[in-house]
DNA sequence: CCAATAGTTGAACAGTCGTTCAACTATTCA
DNA sequence: TGAATAGTTGAACGACTGTTCAACTATTGG
């Protein structure tokens, strides 16, 4: 059918044509979800600026309000504020009022183990270069 | 001295006193450099984006051309060489030339573990909100 | 009660990033 | 040799993101 063919043109966006038709069938079967995939992007992307990860740090020390958290980085309330709010909303961080003031937190262990693995990949980056 | 009071007042970017002094010394002193930071932040940004995952997944399972990988993913060459340069320049990739044809694969046993990791998150988190 | 202060919020701005497009190189094979 | 094709590159574009500013809420202590 002619259906089929039109199909075939409006997909096409690669503008070229497939080397090995079993390695690409091979792997999609292999892949992770799409949804997946996108969830552990997302998971990676808190990791991925380094004020974050400096609040991180702090928090795996001690439990600090947004004002202790300014002063050590020295940055505004409020850029700390929004930071915090991803942190919490992603379940990194919890927090605990206490009058005015609002001590956070690490949400459990995960946040250690992550980062603990990343920084021993970065590290042994730096060997590789300056063995 | 008056000097001193200017400096203060010029590197005070917080709008805010310090309301525990000893925690954000103590803090300080153990976390790690800034540029080692940047450096880690830099290395999870690597994996902050689907595409990129994707290519990585692929590459875990089969070695393969850049055609190949733009029919398995529906995306021009130019796109995906893009971010096999990107993959390239940090080490996480590796190519081999066969005539006109370049296939890639993963430099080592990084991606695999860093990837597991991130995943076994991801799935965790999916597990604590439908237990 | 009210001034002071911890913290939040949303809009605005600037910088970053991924994709596309078009032009290019390089290799093959007919 | 020259047409075809794998892959790269850089500019341009739009979307996203982190910080700042200003205005706001809420809690406290005099």
């Amino acid at each position: 059918m002619s259906d089929l063919k039109f199909y075939d043109v409006e997909m096409d966006r690669t503008d070229c044509t497939v080397i090995h038709q079993e390695t690409v069938d091979r792997v999609r079967d292999t892949m992770p979800d799409e949804d997946t995939l996108l969830e552990l992007a997302d998971a990676f992307k808190l990791f991925s600026d380094s004020t974050r990860l400096k609040i991180l740090y702090a928090l795996m020390e001690a439990e600090m309000c947004v004002c202790d958290i300014s002063v050590l980085l020295g940055m505004t309330k409020s850029s700390v504020s929004h930071q915090l709010r991803v942190l919490k909303q992603s379940n990194l961080v919890k927090y605990r009022k206490a009058g005015r003031v609002i001590y956070y937190s690490l949400a459990d262990d995960h946040v250690r183990t992550i980062c603990q693995m990343g920084m021993a990949h970065v590290l042994e980056e730096d060997e590789e270069i300056a063995p």
